[in-house]
DNA sequence: GCCCGAATGCCCCCAAGGTCCAATAGCGCG
DNA sequence: CGCGCTATTGGACCTTGGGGGCATTCGGGC
């Protein structure tokens, strides 16, 4: 179950690995979409979904390091498995340093292939998830003018109204007009909630 | 600089290459430590400061991988990186996905070993100050008493002392009191930093 | 019997939040 | 050029919430 809606892209330039692949993945349960080349994959449209990628490390052209270098660059965040017939381990290495999730070797057992592809999914299930979450969370701060940004950066670092007036060079009663337009347009409930809503913008605050 | 106090243990069977790997390292400005075996490194007394070890994947008795996977068992967060003359790939992947730094097969150039010590020890220098904020915390929170405690927990929350009074089956009265022990004991100048000490406890308090 | 954790009452102050109202400035649109 | 809209500001007033101080009571444990 859970693996329903979710997507497993191959990527491998030997039509005959592309088709036992599929048919292993999609025997597990997986939708399957395979293609001969990276650049085949690039120009697919991005899914919604969890996913994960599994990748010849090998291929004419655009390689499957390649692959993983341009995915990370463009902030595509995608689990990859790499599997290969003649992998070196400084290439695995390098692989795993940039955050393959495993690097298998050909032969390999397809439960070792399909072990990967549920902690890839695993792990982009839970990236979606918290990624949805963050993006969520910065839709309402988009939503806040200048000043309510201000005095929003000021509250969650514990000061009190009087002392954001006079770091803004306002009075108190404006302060109030502004945080209470931020908890609402944060749709925070409490000061607690708000620090938790800026922290989870990544955006720590190191005030002293 | 910076990698005055920080010591870089060595393990490895091979007595040539221990001294020659103290020659390099050392040369680098860091102390080094050589052991014969996992058995003696482990008899070593704990260091304080910033380390990383730099193990042999193949020895006789308890291998590199087998300390490894000790350490972490026993929660030991060291940086580790692997040296190895004759690595397969899966060794390489195991040994990644485990967390070790780096995976480097002999013969490898000595930029090539301080790099990946560099990075461990960075690390570990991370590591270590959040551990250490981590503990700090702990520690005032283990001066609060089980009444405290449960305050703490509900206050966090963004729950009014009315509402955490009615939770407790007392009066606001009493939950202003234990609260105001909970601020001085957490050294907390107001909710916010409280909940952010809160958070930082590991504990994420998942209220709706 | 003393000390501590826990609970509670009363009094007072300050901070936070809401209501109603009002003014000013900038910006786009007809 | 006004009209409307938004952002920002501010004042008066009132309610609720948070917090400090002081005193008291009760139950355990050393």
């Amino acid at each position: 179950m859970a693996v329903a809606t979710t997507v497993v892209f191959v990527v491998d330039d030997d039509p005959s690995v592309r088709k036992s692949l599929t048919r292993v993945i999609s025997a597990a349960g997986y939708t399957v979409e395979a293609f001969a080349s990276a650049r085949e994959f690039l120009e697919r449209a991005p899914v919604s979904g969890p996913c994960c990628l599994v990748l010849d490390v090998r291929m004419p052209g655009v390689t499957g390091m390649d692959l993983q270098n341009t995915l990370a660059h463009a902030l595509h965040r995608i689990p990859i498995v790499f599997i290969t017939g003649h992998g070196d381990v400084a290439m695995s290495v390098t692989a795993m340093k940039s955050g393959a999730v495993d690097f298998l070797t050909k032969p390999f057992a397809s439960k070792d292939l399909l072990g990967a592809i549920q902690r890839a999914v695993d792990r982009d299930t839970r990236d979606l998830g918290t990624e949805a979450r963050t993006e969520d969370i910065q839709a309402r701060a988009r939503t806040l003018t200048p000043r309510e940004r201000q005095v929003f950066a000021l509250v969650v670092t514990g000061m009190l109204n009087k002392q954001i007036a006079a770091e803004l060079g306002v009075v108190e009663k404006t302060v109030k007009v502004h945080r209470a337009r931020v908890m609402d347009k944060m749709r925070a409930g409490s000061v607690a909630e708000l620090v938790r809503l800026a922290d989870g913008l990544g955006v720590i605050v190191t005030k002293a």
